[in-house]
DNA sequence: GCCGATTTGTCCGTATGTATC
DNA sequence: CGATACATACGGACAAATCGG
């Protein structure tokens, strides 16, 4: 149950797109059609279509009208969008997940480690290396390093589960805003020693800062991806 | 100069916080201050901070305030994110660009074509393969579909300067939504050929599709890049 | 634990500007 | 030119979260 009223408008919109109800390249109901339908502000419908252009689902044209641009993806595509665990994204996709946790230990950072991610030199840090399956193939090497003052009780049990649900719900902490970095690397010794790299001598690297509802970054990963099930997708708008 | 109030209120405060005159992990001055300080509603404020926010920059704290969660870049990331021209890419990392026009020609879309980018079956396109040089290394080799009915005018002499610039400034096409999937695939021999892949055998490939100001696909790209310059950045925020 | 002040989150109604047809 | 549709902006109201006394 959606709690905000735009957000219940936003979700109704957004399923009509995705059944073709409104079909791609076709126009919305105008704004004061909608009001009418959803019996609300203009502000709260047009904070919903806000949301679906921000997507890539809609594009509104003053004067004329809002367009639906969005058209159905491929089935076979496995995306990497959004925040999403590891476990979601498995799901999502059909596949069989596992996890196997590699590394866990204890770190501090040092002065040229917080240069690069972004902690405080001196903060005690978990480092958790983990090796991530699907259908039986090593394709991921996630390394993540947590603010250990946050998660005092993380356990390598828990990261061969899920860490996300722990800090979720165990600890009821939110996450919020995720900075990542996308970028192609040669594979290393190690990628080839865990990773099912099927030839490749190159791995995508995915860079990410994790904050949380306070606004304080408590993690930093940097995840290994062999090619083969790799897709990143993004939506841009151009600035006037 | 901006347009709109909130543009111009989102513009200085983005400039504080990159100065680093609100510094990271500070809170922004409440929404009460900056309506006295800019002399706007609330919404206005609050539209200009949701921008930010969507960027990364910062992020709201219910009941507390706004924190700043910016960090500048280090100088040596070469960022391909938002829509940006090739050149603008060059000048903003200070580099010294060529692109060199290696096809140019019309090509009419078959059943197959249209599923893999979009265009209807027998919509008559350009099909433009571009190499483009940085400090003279052949990194992107870009292959451009655009809807010819769109841009009668184009020509090699066009594509080898900037067709954005050309759709933009000549047409007065405005360019608006950009979906873009990022994949890494293995070079093939056009690679090898083409770029200079410096004993990478893959490459970063960016799909493109993107939208003019009526809603309408009118180019599909793929650009091939070599590994070492290639970073594309992105920022999430987790629904709740 | 409660209360009140502060701060952000959501929603409403209205007015005016601008682009399209 | 007028009607329609989206864009921007204002002001007000109440809810929800935080924090200090």
């Amino acid at each position: 149950m959606p709690k905000a009223k735009f957000e219940g408008i936003y979700r109704s919109i957004k399923q009509k797109i995705e059944a073709q109800d409104y079909p791609y390249q076709s126009l919305l109901p105008s704004e004061n059609t909608l009001i009418a339908e959803y019996g609300c502000s203009r502000n709260t419908v047009r904070r919903a279509l806000a949301e679906l252009s921000d997507e890539g689902y809609i594009q509104p044209i003053q004067g004329k009208g809002v367009r639906v641009i969005y058209q159905p993806v491929g089935k076979t595509t496995f995306i990497i969008g959004g925040i999403e665990t590891f476990q979601e994204t498995a799901r999502r996709n059909h596949l069989h997940a596992v996890t196997k946790v590699t590394r866990f230990e204890t770190v501090v950072a040092d002065e040229k480690f917080a240069r690069e991610s972004g902690f405080a030199p001196g903060d005690e840090l978990w480092a958790v290396e983990r090796v991530r399956y699907l259908d039986g193939k090593a394709l991921i090497l996630d390394v993540n390093y947590f603010l250990k003052e946050f998660m005092p009780g993380l356990t390598p049990e828990i990261a061969a589960r899920s860490i996300y649900e722990y800090i979720e719900n165990e600890l009821g902490m939110q996450i919020v805003t995720s900075k990542r970095k996308m970028t192609v690397e040669r594979a290393t010794i190690r990628d080839e020693q865990r990773l099912d790299l099927n030839g490749y001598d190159c791995v995508a690297v995915i860079t990410n800062h994790t904050f949380n509802s306070d606004g304080l970054m408590f993690e930093y990963t940097r995840s290994r991806h062999q090619p083969d099930y790799f897709c990143f997708q993004d939506t841009a708008t151009r600035k006037k």
